[in-house]
RNA sequence: GGGCGGUUAGCUCAGUUGGUUUAGAGCAUCUCGUUUACACCGAGAGGGCCGGGGGUUCGAGUCCCUCACUGCCCACCA
């Protein structure tokens, strides 16, 4: 045999994926078998692949693959996304790199810039997709800020705004310093940090008292216009109605009584900042307080501050609190600690802070959304994660959604201001013309309009996205109709509000326009039917695995080490539906830092060469024209038998999305049934095998390769053709998923005792120091079982050459020199040619017989109580009979053995 | 503060409507083996009062209550 004994994934997986793209494999047009859709859940276009997404898309795959193989039009729609915020972000920090601020650049210059980096980092990601062996239709390849997207995007904006249901006010946002721009509540992240809480007093106008209050932003005094109590806490009942100075800037500024304020937090007393605090904006509201904004867009104190203008508000705090000292204003200063809102992009603390923004109302949309999932038109797996998706879409619970951006990457809001009109439209031209008609000025000019400088939330346009791939709103629907609803969406659950159900509220809002009445009658109006939530991907420490923390191996250097097929098995092999992940990498116990190293993969890895040297073995094998012996039908009989047992499990498990159970029937299936019994038992000394054996072990070879296709696609691929030209001399792709047929239990209950005398005598020989292949003779006591299983076919010459026995007879009595053991009910003699140490037979044996005894108690105990005779089911009764009756054989043939 | 989930072998997890052994898998561990398809291997072994307590039931890892620990989501405590 010359092939290398080690398999080497690298040449196979280039090839084969080559082959599917030569093929066609992975492209889907519209025809008339069942469609199966997943629109990809698409990357930052400038991203690079990381454990999260290997993890996703290798279940998309597997997914699409099964699938196309059961016949179905598979459909996977790969694209990227502009994100908008952090592409930016990206921009401007490599801009900053060559000296060059993003206020330097007109609009156009920037976006010329953005693109650059887009056209230059954009393809990667997907690149790296294939080497995973992603099987997408990269034809129908999109990306969110392409022309045609973008333009359904502003059409989906237009209708929103035209239903009423889009509407620009001045609110309370949460503004990112660092980004310069509003985020949605979704990407503020709040989490607990250690804080200052500083005692500061205000005195009472007119008076020699001081009421002093606990604040955590001394920077922002000078924008204080109240300060608050609540109403019933006599403590400063005196001072209603009164005013405080506010010290710093000597501001008089009045003391409102509000039930907003704990009594028991503090001193009981606030200040009231409308201007940078939520809560104080609406104390303010109520109590018509005065609001001064004293920072700018990017965090510094602007001239309304007085004090520190032009420090940013971290420095302005250090010099307010020192400020604070010297005047003796600052009583104490406490640490506490309190949950602090930082930008998910920007990781900046984020700034409460009024802005004029465009808001989607909720209301309805939540409502649409929430019922969908509710009244089961779409299904979430796991179910329970419906309660997460409940909490949020609530009415109580759900905000509007603040759509509008600072940002200059991304679709420009289609709204032109003038004279104090909005005139929202898809282009500028149908906006003028909207504008004449309202006015009656014919004369007006686009040139006359502002336009509004912001952009749409990335998230907007990603809502569209099972629409929006298939050109659902440009007018033709073909795709549309065939597509929609899509059958699956898979994603994390971490972006379950920030993405799925904002995709339902919009394919609800907008599917019907375009499908029509009829059709979403009969389909649905649903984005998808199903989704299936990945958990994390954690490290040891169950960190969530991020760039910052570098706990993440380097997805690239594991497809590298292990092979595709070994990190799509390693990834898979633990990827039961909504579970997080505790991925196996270990940390560098030095850096902290992820090591690239995976014994899951590894194990995947050599789960390859597993397959790569059974198929050696085949291939190695001289087929010769005699018939197969009788061993050689009874094992293969067992094969297919536990073959169709295990499709039967696969197919299950893939009907509830649980991925690794599947994996892992093959894999035992393969591994243990296959490799270890099945080709052990049929193994020829010369070399040379019947030609029906070879085409029965080939056939049912080729059918593990087809069943571990989608999990393994490219060994499975390479396997599969060298099965198929040995067989038919053809050359085509994986194309048919394999059946289950009936199965013969008995058959397996047959083997399964075969197995176990196999194993039995293993044991006697290892726990004796026996070598393991010298012939022994094996008796069994004469039984009517014994009997049946000695004239069963090939019985005794199957055990004979697993477990090298020199003959296997039936004895009434236990011969002479021989060790005595249990298969199962049957009592069973092997003959030694050395001394055997009786008394520690006896104890042995005695142990077993004590745990028997006792095991039996119990079952007639639960035999001998009438309720549960006349009360459990009926075969749960026979089963404790069938039990008792074994147990107690087993016990008569170890009394008999000890005499 | 409100809500959801988890707690099963050293580790990561299964355990489907209570009833197939006195609870399983993979990995890890230990022992033995290897000119044998594969040391990227084979064979074998050890390891768990299913977080604690109480209850329902003929029967509980599974249902109920309670406590403990833990993870997550939501919420305006300055």
């Amino acid at each position: 045999m010359s092939s290398p004994k080690a398999y080497n994934s690298k040449d196979v997986e280039q090839r084969w994926y080559q082959h599917w793209l030569d093929h066609d494999y992975f492209r889907s047009a519209p025809d008339e078998r069942e469609p199966f859709t997943i629109c990809m859940p698409p990357p930052n276009v400038t991203g690079v692949l990381h454990m999260g997404h290997m993890l996703q898309y290798t279940a998309q795959d597997a997914l699409m693959r099964k699938a196309r193989m059961e016949g179905k039009n598979a459909c996977w729609v790969p694209g990227t996304d502009h994100a908008s915020i952090a592409t930016e972000a990206k921009v401007v920090k490599k801009l900053r790199a060559k000296g060059i601020k993003k206020s330097d650049l007109t609009r156009e210059e920037f976006l010329k810039e953005a693109f650059a980096w887009k056209d230059e980092y954009g393809g990667i990601i997907l690149e790296q997709l294939k080497l995973l062996g992603a099987g997408a239709d990269w034809s129908r390849t999109r990306f969110t800020m392409e022309p045609k997207l973008s333009k359904q995007v502003l059409k989906a904006f237009v209708k929103l705004y035209e239903s009423g249901q889009l509407y620009r006010g001045k609110r309370m946002t949460n503004w990112d310093p660092e980004a310069q721009t509003v985020l949605s509540n979704e990407e503020v992240i709040y989490t607990d940090e250690n804080k200052n809480l500083y005692h500061v007093r205000y005195q009472v106008e007119g008076t020699e008292d001081y009421i002093v209050i606990a604040t955590s932003r001394p920077e922002t005094i000078m924008a204080d216009t109240g300060l608050a109590v609540h109403p019933s806490d006599e403590r400063y009942t005196k001072y209603h109605s009164k005013n405080v100075i506010v010290p710093l800037v000597n501001r008089s500024v009045p003391i409102v009584t509000d039930d907003y304020v704990e009594i028991e937090f503090g001193t009981g007393a606030l200040k009231i900042t409308p201007a940078h605090d939520q809560n104080d904006y609406e104390v303010g509201q109520r109590h018509g307080l005065e609001v001064i904004d004293i920072l700018n867009a990017d965090g510094s104190l602007n001239e309304l501050a007085q004090f520190f203008v032009g420090q940013d508000r971290e420095e302005a705090r250090v010099s307010a609190v020192k400020k604070l000292k010297e005047t003796g204003d600052l009583i104490e200063t406490k640490q506490y600690r309190t949950s602090v809102g930082r930008s998910e992009r920007t990781d900046a603390v984020v700034e409460p802070r009024l802005t004029l923004q465009w808001f989607l109302n909720m209301e309805k949309l939540a409502a649409t959304a929430l019922a969908a999932v509710k009244d089961g038109d779409i299904d979430f797996h796991p179910a329970g994660m419906f309660n997460m998706y409940n909490s949020w879409l609530r009415p109580e619970n759900v905000r509007d959604w603040c759509v509008s951006r600072q940002l200059w990457w991304g679709q420009q809001i289609p709204a032109w201001y003038y004279e104090g009109e909005t005139y929202v439209a898809e282009t500028a031209e149908q906006a003028l013309e909207k504008a004449r008609k309202k006015t009656g000025n014919s004369d007006l000019q686009i040139t006359d309009f502002q336009q509004d400088e912001d952009v749409l939330d990335t998230w907007f346009s990603s809502a569209l996205w099972p629409i929006s791939v298939f050109d659902g709103m440009l007018g033709d629907t073909t795709d549309l109709e065939y597509y929609y609803p899509t059958t699956l969406m898979v994603t994390g659950w971490d972006i379950m509000f920030f993405w799925v159900a904002r995709m339902v509220m919009f394919g609800y809002e907008f599917s019907e326009g375009e499908l029509g009445v009829d059709f979403v009658a009969e389909h649905g109006k649903m984005p998808f039917k199903d989704v299936f939530y990945t958990g994390m991907v954690r490290d040891e420490k169950r960190r969530k695995m991020t760039k910052s923390l570098g706990n993440s191996p380097d997805a690239m250097a594991l497809l590298e080490r292990y092979g595709a097929d070994g990190v799509r098995f390693g990834m898979m092999s633990s990827a039961a539906a909504g579970n997080d992940i505790i991925f196996d990498a270990p940390l560098d116990p030095k850096t902290g830092k992820a090591k690239n190293e995976s014994k899951l993969c590894d194990q995947g890895r050599r789960f390859c060469n597993k397959l790569f040297n059974a198929n050696r073995l085949l291939q190695g094998w001289e087929q010769v024209e005699r018939s197969p012996t009788e061993a050689e039908q009874v094992a293969a009989d067992w094969l297919e038998a536990r073959l169709s047992q295990t499709i039967g499990e696969v197919n299950s498990a893939f009907a509830d999305y649980r991925l690794s159970d599947a994996l892992m029937s093959l894999y035992k299936f393969i591994w243990g049934d296959f490799c270890s019994w099945y080709l052990e038992l049929i193994k020829p000394e010369d070399g040379q095998i019947s030609r029906s054996t070879y085409d029965r072990t080939t056939a049912a070879f080729e059918q593990m390769m087809t069943l571990l296709h989608p999990f393994m696609p490219f060994i499975t691929e390479e396997i599969w053709h060298q099965l198929r030209s040995r067989i038919e001399g053809e050359d085509c792709v994986v194309s048919t998923w394999p059946k289950a047929n009936v199965y013969d239990a008995d058959l397996l209950n047959r083997f399964e005792l075969l197995q176990t005398l196999v194993s039995g005598v293993r044991e006697a020989r290892k726990s004796r120091n026996l070598p393991e292949r010298e012939a022994l003779n094996l008796y069994f006591r004469r039984s009517a079982t014994s009997e049946a299983l000695l004239s069963a076919p090939a019985f005794s010459a199957m055990a004979s050459k697993l477990a090298y026995l020199g003959s296997l007879e039936l004895s009434d009595a236990q011969p002479n020199n021989s060790l005595a053991f249990l298969v199962k009910t049957e009592a069973a003699y092997l003959i030694l040619n050395e001394t055997i140490d009786v008394a520690a037979e006896r104890e042995k044996m005695e142990t077993e017989l004590k745990r028997l005894r006792g095991f039996l108690i119990g079952i007639e105990k639960k035999l001998g109580n009438e309720r549960f005779v006349s009360g459990a089911p009926e075969e749960v009764v026979a089963r404790e009979r069938k039990k008792q009756a074994d147990t107690q054989e087993k016990i008569g043939q170890l009394e008999m053995m000890l005499g």
